[in-house]
DNA sequence: GAATTACGAGACCGGTGGTCTCGTTCATCA
DNA sequence: TGATGAACGAGACCACCGGTCTCGTAATTC
């Protein structure tokens, strides 16, 4: 996966198709975008692709690992975090384009990819290592500083925090029990930064 | 699935073994509990019962709604939900069972058939039905009843509050960036409770 | 032009979820 | 008691899956 275009001489036999790479990745997001999660076998991927089977099975370990590749190239710059003055308008933004990007064919691509994952550790590592981390730091980051800045209580678990943010998010995504809307973004900040409570003591 | 001990004359054949129903059942549990998600075949499933597989699936259409059936039996009375004059308290009661119940060897099954669903919609709505949405209609009526009596604040989307309740548990669950215990069922509560901002003004 | 490597096509493998057949067992009804 | 009918266990069978292997060919370097 690494594409080193140079790295001190060049290798000897025929380079790699790049093109071809390129195909298998777009082949997989957008059949699993439209068919669904679970719904698309690696044949039909590399049909569409027009990539030998066996050129697939070169670069990827599995067809998580192509699923998972496809997946970060599409949606890494899909969900900037903004960092402005305001925290809790800035986890809004944010929310709103984590909700948008679920609602799009990218949902179906990750819960396709969460689902496999459940049963290959070493896929669920990559997937967190991968997709999740990186954006977990960043709003972790923003929620550090706004703790610094004295924007919100000092003492809590920021991971929970975060949790309970993002959590809703991710179980309409996973169980479908409600819709998602860009709108429930801005409640659930709301709900979430002014707390529930009619008479919050804080600590 | 439905057993009717009698309603109006007997049917004719042999009826119904009962125990093989229990065995199957039990070894469902087990060997998903026991090897984790997606580990577990139906051939297996049928050894370990002393089961055949064709009378598994005389009762059940799929393998997923046979361990379905099984998680239901098994935990439906796992994690029961307290009704004081303390809301807040109650939460934390059902959340630290909750916690228990995802760390046990059903928090495997749970994954396994969640994961399952993703490609299966009519076992996906199964699952809401039978699993989901008992829990989530007795924590809305708390829910309810604590904004009835004044506790928290009106005007919150009660089922987006739900999710951000029980969200960070199930994506710890499905995602497993991090751990969980029963101590952060306490620190979640907390945080939601009193809210995160430090001068949180009542609407 | 020789060596080396990636490529597409497609046969192949073990195993899966699920179906089918068969002879047997347990019950009811006459 | 004996015919009937359904559920049973055992296991062959099916289509298809992810993944591997082979083969002849194309692209590149030396």
């Amino acid at each position: 996966m690494p594409d080193r275009p140079y790295d001190g001489c060049m290798p000897r036999g025929r380079p790699r198709d790049d093109d071809a790479r390129q195909r298998t990745l777009d082949a997989a997001i957008e059949l699993v975008g439209r068919d669904g999660p679970g719904a698309v076998t690696i044949n039909q991927i590399a049909d569409a692709a027009e990539v030998s089977k066996q050129t697939i099975y070169r670069w990827w370990p599995s067809r998580t690992a192509v699923v998972l590749d496809a997946l970060v190239e599409d949606t890494m710059r899909a969900t900037p975090f903004p960092d402005t003055d305001d925290p809790a308008e800035d986890f809004r933004v944010h929310l709103r384009a984590v909700a948008k990007l679920f609602t799009s064919p990218s949902g179906a691509v990750i819960r396709d990819l969460l689902a496999d994952a459940q049963s290959d550790p070493t896929m669920a590592k990559e997937f967190r290592r991968r997709f999740w981390a990186p954006r977990r730091e960043l709003s972790l980051a923003r929620l550090r500083r706004a703790e610094a800045d004295g924007q919100i209580r000092g003492g809590l678990d920021l991971e929970l925090v975060l949790d309970a943010v993002y959590g809703p998010m991710w179980i309409r995504l996973f169980i479908g029990h409600l819709p998602l809307s860009a709108a429930d973004a801005d409640d659930l900040v709301d709900a979430i930064w002014g707390g529930i409570a009619i008479t919050p003591e804080s600590t």
